[in-house]
DNA sequence: GTCTATAATGAGATAGAC
DNA sequence: GTCTATCTCATTATAGAC
């Protein structure tokens, strides 16, 4: 994402801003103020706070469609997680802000999952899982909230306020540990970074 | 909790509210409406928002030496989360209201945390576990981000508004599922509600 | 496009009558 | 103890000058 005009900037910024604070504390002022620019002007963009969000969402969309595209790597989708986290995190703020994200959240999810169940029934038809089809939604539905939550236990369990890399690399190993009882003996391609780590 | 006196009436209530709405968005007006007394009267009891729950963190406190008192059941732990799961599920939010729970929480946390640990390594000795300390450590730390986010996951993910016990008993399950891989063979006590589901 | 000024609402909080 | 009235401040949002 280019920052080549105001609009772009208020996007990336707020993105970050929602992530950092949490939906409920990012308020127009200090959205305006970390854009550098006027509160006024920021309202010519977007006519209402909830409409920054959506702009947000589609490309939240975009980027999760792209993946889908390509080939499933489980970082990807990981560090996708982290980059658009607030949108999981702090759901209830969020519908309160903008009820029709409800129902579109919900539906680009089922897409995403869908295809994710898919992928890892792959990898068992290829011997790399071992694991029943009961088992592996139970492990996908665990993996969805590690990754959508680690940070937030990061925060209120141990204190972290600022993440680094080597943070976001224990959020994905505590992810990875989860499929680790299910893996079969020969080096799995799709869990590779768990036999490196 | 008997609902002897109006203050009592204020704390119970505001942890439902707390649970149910996310701290953010429970006002000391709404407190006042769902209680049934004047906003008024509420700051008679409360000087300031923030010292309800300073009272409910002392509740909290008090339930969790009580179970570390007892016998380990991990099914009372979940139990408790669930009571209290405003507590971790907003953290930001709570810690931007009173600065001060930040480290509270985070020692009461430290010090189950460390019993949790310390029983799972007498089941591995009982051999009713077979796993690592470093094993048990990562999954300890995926058992409690699930204990306290599958709510969360389930209101944004699949639209859950109102929850019930059958929902509890989802998260239970998702939780225990990870212990799974790593139990012996015979019926292990601590995880009797494995074999019994 | 960007700013200033200002409305409108709602939140936390206080003083004082009853 | 409980309520009414009120204050202050933050937040969303609009109108209009530049």
């Amino acid at each position: 994402m280019k920052l080549r005009n105001t609009r772009d900037k208020i996007l990336v910024t707020c993105r970050k801003l929602l992530n950092a604070k949490g939906v409920s504390m990012v308020t127009t002022a200090s959205i305006a103020e970390a854009v550098g620019i006027n509160e006024g002007n920021l309202y010519y963009y977007f006519k209402r706070k909830a409409d920054i969000v959506n702009a947000l969402f589609e490309q939240f969309t975009a980027e999760q469609l792209t993946l889908l595209e390509g080939e499933q790597d489980m970082r990807l989708w990981f560090q996708l997680m982290w980059d658009w986290r607030f949108f999981y995190r702090d759901s209830m703020a969020l519908f309160t802000l903008e009820p029709l994200l409800r129902q579109r959240l919900r539906e680009m999810s089922n897409l995403v999952q869908e295809r994710a169940l898919a992928r890892l029934l792959e990898l068992v038809e290829e011997g790399q899982l071992k694991a029943s089809e009961e088992e592996l939604k139970v492990l996908l539905e665990n993996s969805w909230i590690i990754s959508t939550y680690w940070i937030e236990y990061l925060h209120s369990r141990h204190g972290i306020t600022r993440v680094t890399r080597k943070h976001l690399e224990w959020g994905y190993q505590q992810m990875l540990s989860l499929y680790r009882p299910y893996l079969s003996a020969h080096a799995p391609s799709f869990f590779k970074e768990l036999n490196e780590g």
